[in-house]
RNA sequence: GGGCGUUUAGCUCAGUGGCAGAGCGUCACAUUGACAUUGUGAAGGCCGCAGGUUCAAUCCCCGCAACGCCCACCA
């Protein structure tokens, strides 16, 4: 018995170990795979936030692609799994501005240059850990080619990228209503705002003869018209008619104008309208050509366009509004339940101001209509397939998306900027002096992209698009697999720019895992201290029994609680696994294995029942079913390999046929490798190690060993 | 307002048009044997509710309820 199969199995000493031996190997990269990795097949990871720990989410993600590219790569394929980290502009920027405030700094009172340098200087800190965090799951990425979003190649594809939407006029600098958040001082995509419903007070208030309906009564400073519908015979004969307004300041005479957008059974059936701070007032102001009056600044302050509530915060300055339009009898009625929902920052959850600003647009519409096709032609294929349904509707729906944000930490806008009528011109190589519009003097944008700009083209921005081999030999990419709560935000995106810049889509089958909750089913959160660090279990349990416990009982698309106990049987299982080869090792050391004996009857049985049980595993892994296959190679391997087969062996290895004998230790030690190897995505780490324990092997590493099929046996 | 998901053992969840499954937990017994990180066995179920299709429904169809989630420009 070799001399370091000790018990029990200590994965402790086990894991480093092996995955040095991984790393020293070089079969982490596709390059260096024997001559018969011939197909490529390419995985890309998720890139990690570089901002803080590895949390229970990336170790599934990163569990289930070592599974894909594990067995792809035993399976003979060219198989690359490219890892990478992202800087994850505004993310990373709330993190470190909270750090800032712990120390009570803020970065209001830094120069942009400063700032960043903390910050990149705190993503590099973390881009490392997080890094270490990775392999210690196991992780079979090649890291050398491993990639950043800052890395200097990728914000080049970025810039062409920016250039190229500019050349179709699929981008445009436009001043629109922006959602801005005023503690983060930066306006948001739509996908960066929460809904969240809650109770306010409507105010009745009289304008003129006609009373209208409004929770923001200290708006009426930036209204421009009354709107009332077209059809509402109550209002018909107002409607063109100016009607004169008792205010304390501002304008003071109203167009009364018709929308359809007014539904008559809402409140009174009219609407004051502000363009300058309500996204649908400002549609309506378009439509209908009206002024717009700003009356709130950027920190959420009345201005100068509100007379002597001037300086004041939106909430004060409506309770003082309030009073003096009481105290002037111009309240009709206040309705203090009046249900609604609010657009809050998905951050700090404070209540985003609509504002007017100029900001870098991209025209979605026609960006999505070829994807739509694809999904629709099914070309595209979700695990869960309901997620199709739900992609498409958004897809279908999709707005103009704002690019534009006005944080240091990202990749900078490279584009120049009109301050006296507010245009910008796209300027990669920095030569633009001069406005084109007005001829002023411009100066460069200070502005830096969405985040999501640059991941959204991390598929062909990493593989090295458009003249290197990588891209040639590994785009498109076979699948992605990534956490279900990004698709609009990261997956669609790299729908739609991959195929707007390569003219093809960056794959075709996409696996949406659930969210990591804790063991009750609540969502993990710093705040209410029920973060599971998975580092945490794989240390205790190791690393196999953690991704075993993510795994079995997860079903795509659905969340799982993560819990202890159920970490802790997996780790009995990795036991149990070296246990038996320890039982197996014990009886076939000094036996002949190259040579087939004959085989019993009863023997020939079992090896057609691992035939099948090989087809049945082989069928789930096709169609990534990993938590099934999962769960029945643990049922195989204990109920039936442990359970029935070896101890049904103990009464043969004690009696006197040899013949039997030496059935049932080929047959054993066939089912052992056979398990070994079907494991091996799963549980990389004791497999990998008892296969280096094994007397006799058909390769130094169990790796780039061949997946079962019926041939190989 | 629209859409999606879930509902199965005490807990966490798989699963299938044909006797209802796993892990953990509980209980009883066994045992130094590859493994106490063990073995054998047991208890525990109107498969959310109500209808329909079918020889047969936990599964397919219709409705309902509860919980959860996503999307949406009624002030």
């Amino acid at each position: 018995m070799n001399a370091k199969f000790l018990k029990p199995y200590d994965p402790q000493k086990t894991e480093d170990k092996i995955y040095k031996l991984w790393e020293k190997s070089g079969f982490f990269n596709p390059d260096n795979l024997p001559n018969r990795h011939k197909d490529p097949f390419t995985i890309l990871m998720p890139p990690a936030n570089a901002n803080g720990d590895l949390h229970a989410g990336h170790g599934l993600v990163v569990t289930i692609e070592d599974i894909i590219i594990r067995y792809a790569r035993m399976r003979g394929k060219k198989a690359l799994w490219l890892p990478g980290t992202d800087h994850a502009g505004f993310e990373t920027q709330v993190v470190y501005e909270k750090k800032l405030e712990k120390e009570g700094r803020s970065r209001f009172k830094m120069k942009p240059k400063e700032l960043y340098k903390e910050i990149l200087d705190f993503t590099l800190i973390n881009k490392k850990n997080i890094i270490e965090h990775i392999k210690k799951m196991g992780a079979s990425c090649d890291w050398s080619r491993e990639k950043f979003t800052l890395d200097k190649d990728i914000v080049k594809t970025v810039y062409k990228t920016f250039q190229k939407l500019s050349d179709d006029k699929l981008l445009y600098r436009g001043k629109r209503i922006v959602n801005w958040c005023v503690k983060h001082q930066t306006s948001l995509s739509e996908l960066e705002t929460k809904s969240e419903e809650q109770t306010d007070t409507l105010y009745y208030i009289k304008y003129g003869p006609l009373i209208i309906a409004t929770v923001r009564p200290e708006t009426k400073f930036g209204d421009t018209a009354i709107a009332v519908n077209p059809n509402d015979a109550r209002y018909k004969k107002y409607i063109g008619k100016e009607i004169k307004i008792d205010t304390q300041i501002g304008k003071n005479i109203l167009k009364v104008i018709a929308d359809d957008f007014v539904e008559p059974e809402f409140g009174t059936g009219v609407v004051k309208v502000t363009p300058a701070h309500d996204p649908n007032d400002f549609e309506i102001g378009l439509r209908h050509n009206l002024e717009v009056i700003e009356i709130i600044d950027k920190y959420g302050r009345l201005n100068k366009n509100t007379g002597k509530y001037e300086g004041l915060k939106i909430k004060e300055a409506r309770k003082i509004i309030v009073e003096d339009l009481q105290n002037a009898g111009l309240i009709e009625k206040i309705d203090e339940n009046y249900k609604h929902t609010i657009k809050k920052c998905y951050k700090c959850l404070s209540i985003l101001e609509p504002r007017i600003m100029p900001q870098w647009f991209v025209r979605m519409k026609p960006l999505a209509k070829p994807i739509i096709e694809e999904i629709e032609k099914n070309n595209i294929i979700y695990f869960p397939k309901n997620y199709k349904k739900i992609m498409l509707h958004w897809l279908k729906n999709i707005n103009d998306w704002n690019i534009s944000r006005q944080i240091v930490w990202g990749i900078p806008i490279p584009a120049k900027i009109c301050e006296k009528c507010s245009d910008g011109f796209v300027d990669i190589d920095n030569i633009i002096t001069k406005c084109a519009s007005c001829d002023e003097d411009i100066i460069k944008d200070t502005d830096t992209f969405d985040t999501w700009f640059s991941s959204g083209q991390w598929p062909f921005a990493v593989l090295g698009y458009p003249n290197s081999q990588d891209y040639k030999t590994y785009y498109p990419t076979d699948i992605l697999e990534t956490a279900g709560d990004i698709i609009f935000f990261w997956v669609s995106r790299m729908l739609m720019l991959g195929k707007y810049i390569t003219g093809k889509i960056p794959f075709n089958k996409i696996y949406l895992n659930g969210m990591v909750l804790d063991e009750k089913g609540k969502k993990m959160s710093k705040s209410k201290g029920n973060v599971i660090n998975p580092l945490d279990l794989t240390k205790q349990y190791g690393t196999d029994a953690f991704r075993m416990g993510m795994l079995i009982g997860n079903t795509p698309g659905s969340n799982i609680a993560l819990s202890d106990n159920k970490i802790k049987a997996y780790k009995h299982f990795a036991n149990k696994l070296w246990n038996i080869a320890r039982f197996v090792i014990e009886n076939t050391e000094d036996t002949d294995l190259e040579n087939k004996p004959k085989i019993t009857e009863s023997d020939k049985k079992i090896m057609d029942e691992l035939y099948k049980f090989i087809e049945n595993i082989n069928k789930d892994m096709e169609e990534f079913r990993f938590y099934m296959a999962a769960e029945k190679l643990y049922n195989y391997i204990w109920h039936i390999l442990a359970d029935v087969i070896i101890e049904e062996s103990k009464s043969i290895f004690n009696e006197d046929d040899e013949k039997a004998k030496l059935s049932k230790k080929w047959t054993l030690y066939q089912i052992l490798t056979v398990c070994l190897k079907l494991l091996h995505p799963f549980t990389p780490f004791v497999t990998e190690e008892i296969w280096q324990n094994l007397p006799k092997k058909d390769s130094g590493f169990l790796i780039i060993s061949e997946w079962p099929n019926d041939k190989n046996l």
